[in-house]
DNA sequence: GCCAACGTTGGC
DNA sequence: GCCAACGTTGGC
């Protein structure tokens, strides 16, 4: 099973909403980001992912699942991009981005080098890794 | 609030 | 098809 991270500003979208949502989840739109395109139609329902805060926080604060695959964003007008649904699985003990970058091993993650990216995968020995800082047991 | 990095746009 | 200019994102 593959790995993601889902990025979002808190103050657009947040975790909050995200678990407010419920087991139907919630449709991952607005991207218009062709690398972060080619991510979501990878991904498999059932894969999960980190929930990111950018901005003000900078953390990770949970996890989500991917409910169904990519489909068309009927809000794209170019047509060219798509979204997934996800729904939220559980919160973790935040780990922050100053965390990650202190921690060698994830020294190549992609929200280290590429920041920007705002759908990113995320290897399995960086998930174990970082389900360990938050305290959970992989 | 500033600035660096990246993606996109548009002129040629 | 190249590349400069611009806009946006996100860390600090």
């Amino acid at each position: 099973m593959a790995h993601w991270l889902f990025k979002s500003e808190p103050a657009t979208w947040s975790w909050t909403q995200m678990v407010a949502a419920g087991a139907k989840g919630t449709f991952w739109n607005g991207v218009r980001n062709h690398l972060a395109k080619k991510q979501m139609m990878a991904m498999q329902k059932g894969d999960r992912g980190f929930f990111y805060h950018s901005n003000e926080e900078r953390a990770i604060v949970g996890i989500v699942e991917v409910i169904k695959t990519y489909y068309p964003d009927h809000t794209d007008e170019s047509g060219k991009f798509g979204m997934v649904d996800v729904k939220a699985v559980k919160p973790l003990k935040a780990v922050s981005l100053a965390q990650i970058k202190n921690e060698p091993k994830l020294a190549d993650m992609v929200l280290v080098n590429n920041s920007r990216l705002s759908v990113q995968p995320v290897t399995d020995a960086e998930w174990r890794i970082i389900l360990a800082m938050a305290g959970e047991k992989a």
